[in-house]
DNA sequence: AAATGACCGAATTACTCATTTAGTCAATTG
DNA sequence: CAATTGACTAAATGAGTAATTCGGTCATTT
């Protein structure tokens, strides 16, 4: 068979968004990149936030697999979920497109890019959920809310590991791994 | 004796503050609202900026006010802690000012209140430190780092009162009460 | 001595117009 | 003739610049 054109074009507005960001890449970049007509793009996708979404859902695939390769089921609870978190949040640090689309987020606002990071967010929490509701299930960990609760250890992750680290020296995974069990798990935990 | 020029031109800026906040507020229409020359202003502050920064020290001092207010030595640390911390949150929630800075500071960046909300969240976690340190003393809590514990307990209030209600029904200040209990506390108490 | 506002250079804003861009579609290709 | 293409268009952008505004000063007034 020819080329697979569709996976080219993915490719390189791939490259593209990672190297320069959503606002910045244009379609005649990056159907040069593919080396493809500008055309074609629009045969595959039917606009760029339509292209941008695909990447971001097999990036959050990707994510999410590698969460779930960082946990063993011999694990206990907390240790999945500490593993997992972390896994995600460091996926997060230094996968080139993420850091860049996190940046322009911040400094430019872009709309198409602000509500990727929303989605983005979401499948972290309903991933989180799952897990809490499956502990729960089993009776590794109390009862409780699951939304507010994968919630708050996202919250308590992202400050820990993002946030803390802006005026403070940054906290070892080990830290954080006894700070999350301290302060959030001992006080969830049944024994 | 005449009237006190300094104060006028205090209230006449945190009118204008509140009101445009700090970039859109202008030395002339200070000087205005104050019934003052514009040189006025200069013969009592430095710059504009220093004139800002009294006007967010009398309000950090008013915070502090209002979360010692809120407690009584009665109570448990626990029930300090939540009514202090919410009760400056709160402030926030409430105050012109405070609201006007917070918007600009995310969706313009001033650098001047930049600086002054960094300036704002270190008075609350110093003011939080020192609670903790108490508790830990008198032998309410556990040992633990009085640093990291309040930044993680700001962090948890500020998630839970600002963060989570961007997406989901706003959280009643008892359900806050009982999810910092659950979370933070269950695993802090000695009991 | 205290207060003032006209004045200044620097910074910001408003505006314009040439360029760039997302998306289309008639022509081309294999 | 189905797939591909790139010239084309209307809309968006942003570089360049003229005009305005602003923070801060200081000679003058009170």
């Amino acid at each position: 068979m020819a080329i697979d054109r569709k996976q080219l074009i993915i490719e390189a507005a791939t490259k593209s968004f990672s190297l320069f960001g959503f606002k910045a890449t244009t379609m005649d970049q990056v159907a040069k990149i593919a080396n493809v007509g500008k055309g074609t793009i629009y045969t595959f996708f039917k606009n760029k936030e339509e292209l941008f979404d695909e990447i971001i859902s097999s990036l959050i695939s990707e994510m999410k697999r590698a969460a779930d390769e960082a946990m063993d089921s011999t694990l206990s609870f907390h240790e999945k979920v500490h593993r997992g978190l972390y896994q995600i949040l460091e996926f997060r640090l230094k996968h080139q497109l993420t850091i860049k689309l996190f940046q322009e987020e911040k400094e430019m606002g872009t709309p198409a890019v602000m509500e990727v990071m929303i989605k983005l967010e979401d499948a972290i929490l309903g991933y989180l959920k799952e897990k809490i509701v499956a502990a729960i299930d089993k009776g590794e960990i109390q009862e409780c809310n699951p939304e507010v609760t994968a919630f708050i250890m996202l919250k308590l992750y992202v400050a820990l590991i993002f946030d803390w680290e802006k005026r403070n020296e940054p906290l070892e995974k080990e830290e954080i791994a006894k700070l999350f069990e301290q302060y959030i798990f001992k006080g969830l935990s049944n024994r």
